[in-house]
DNA sequence: CCCTATCCCGACCTCGCTGGTAGGATTACC
DNA sequence: GGTAATCCTACCAGCGAGGTCGGGATAGGG
């Protein structure tokens, strides 16, 4: 398992927030209701997000949160980072924090023995860096558009198919 | 974390039985003590890689594991498969055991509500698995004695690059 | 034929983290 | 001031990772 539900329900509520527009904020309660989601847990980790300024949030009364920058410019390394703090594969990488959760080998050199297995995990963490970060809020908001089309909503302008009917 | 130490001392000991040759057997015991791993877990991590067709063993005294195949034709996704078992990003990925470890999520389609992140873990999933492919064990082999020339061994022949000075 | 080195196998244990809850501040609109 | 929301901290149960233990089966050496 690459990834915990944090980052499952933090992209989920993102996705929700972008298609509500950045005008207008919501609340959790309305998104872990039409999400289904649990609200304490979901408090906690958009509390991350709002860290890692992805989202805004005003107080009070008829409050919420909103999206801190237009879907386009949310990549999904910085959403999966914030959520789940690193990126290593392994356990013997350890955080260098060089901005973009690039990661290191640091095994004890074993006594001339180096972590042999180093190259396989850097390329496979490099490779899972740059799918992230070539994924935009954006696209993943026009999939689930696409997917679902809401009641009262024409199936997007053109999804492909010419309706049925 | 992607990966847990099943992965990292699998691909470690396949390593090691690559750099001993196909011919000759080496016991676990010799492994456990180079690598400085705990015996009795690698054990049960061998039985992995044996059930897998990746190694070969001999039981009874002066017994113990060979490679299967040559290190060209060792591809670390089927490795790395058969040492975690599976390769889901994500919880709600369930198995469908079409040969080539992919995934498919399936999320009881909560009224309406797909899994909105599934294009963004299908994504990275096939990405990994596809790094992992493209890597083999000779390469592994390979780069680990470029990094650790034994004593007595010369820094292998031409490695590629000729000497930057 | 016994001894020993090795593979083989299942039960067990500990610990940290994930996923989630509880309860309460604090803030702001009406 | 009531109420709806964000915020914050502590707590907890379950589970899987990582590892141990004990014992079996098997084959070569003396």
């Amino acid at each position: 398992m690459f990834f915990t539900t944090k980052a499952e329900y933090g992209v989920r509520l993102l996705i929700e927030l972008g298609r509500q527009g950045m005008d207008r904020t919501v609340s959790l309660k309305a998104i872990a209701d039409s999400e289904n989601l649990p609200l304490a847990y979901l408090e906690r980790i958009v509390a991350l997000l709002k860290r890692a300024e992805l989202v805004e949030s005003t107080r009070g009364a008829h409050g919420g949160y909103r999206l801190a920058r237009v879907p386009q410019d949310i990549t999904m390394d910085k959403v999966v980072l914030a959520l789940e703090g690193s990126l290593a594969p392994m356990e013997c990488f350890v955080d260098d924090r060089s901005d973009d959760g690039r990661v290191l080998c640091s095994h004890h050199d074993d006594s001339g023995h180096g972590c042999a297995t180093k190259l396989l995990w850097t390329r496979v963490q490099v490779g899972v860096l740059k799918t992230l970060a070539d994924t935009t809020l954006a696209e993943l908001i026009d999939f689930q558009s696409r997917q679902l089309p809401r009641v009262g909503e024409r199936a997007t302008a053109e999804p492909r198919t010419p309706a049925p009917a």
